[in-house]
DNA sequence: CTGACATCTGAGCGAGTGCTCATACGTTCA
DNA sequence: TGAACGTATGAGCACTCGCTCAGATGTCAG
């Protein structure tokens, strides 16, 4: 466990090591960390916020969602294949057409928080990179 | 508004008109969509979600940051700068060390629902992509 | 001041993302 | 069966991301 690393950051840590220990111990699983981001990666692209916005009203079909939040068909259906594999979506076919729905409401509920988040941070004076 | 459209979908909508245009007035409007994308981005990220899951539980200096999650003190530093511009942390100089906090706590909330979505979402079989 | 330490920052590279274009697939209708 | 329609998919390209590396900045001890 303490094995040599890189090395790269200071060589002891500042803090209580027993409260570093303490910590090690209350992070989130490697497993469920990776699970999270790539859950929230899929969230993280303006496209998919509309495409899953959009879907939090009810059904769609490929067509009228691509129209409705102006987007062409393919890249539509490219980003629903996404949102499926993450089952964030699912479809219904009907004749030719495809019905998309939400297959989690939790998004909805992580909207409503996100959107919180940004009009309290709305308010502060955003911060500059350079 | 109801202009030549470049027409790449379906000519005309499929499904009630008039849900349509009630569905163009509720859906988020495009500033909200881009920083709703913009914070959800930033969770989108193993490496970020280890650095704000460790903050939650408490004020950590850099190095004591980038040994907790076990990377290099330059990237450490790279991505907390990116989180100080979103207001997801901030920080505070002691002497040369700098200590970072969340600056936020809507983002244990976001972290706890989505951990939720994640939990639930494994129980089913995920699907393939391809 | 000088050196050591903690942190910050810019440049640059490999990997990934989101779109378009062309085309294939599945269904309906004549 | 064949054409039309809605949807799905693969290839390719411009762009972005996250990391490393080298060096700058800021702080403290002697």
């Amino acid at each position: 466990m303490a094995a040599a690393e890189p090395a790269e950051a200071c060589d002891v840590f500042h803090i209580d090591p027993a409260r570093v220990a303490g910590l090690r111990g209350a992070l989130i699983a490697p497993s469920s960390v990776d699970a999270l981001a790539e859950t929230f990666r899929a969230l993280g692209d303006p496209t998919r916020v509309r495409v899953l916005d959009a879907l939090s009203h009810g059904e769609l079909c490929v067509c009228d969602l691509a129209q409705l939040i102006g987007l062409s068909q393919s890249a539509t259906s490219h980003q629903l294949r996404l949102l499926r594999a993450l089952r964030l979506v699912r479809s219904r076919r009907a004749g030719r057409m495809v019905f998309y729905t939400l297959d989690d409401r939790h998004i909805v509920t992580l909207f409503r928080q996100g959107l919180r988040h940004v009009e309290e941070a709305a308010v502060k004076p955003r911060r500059r990179l350079a």
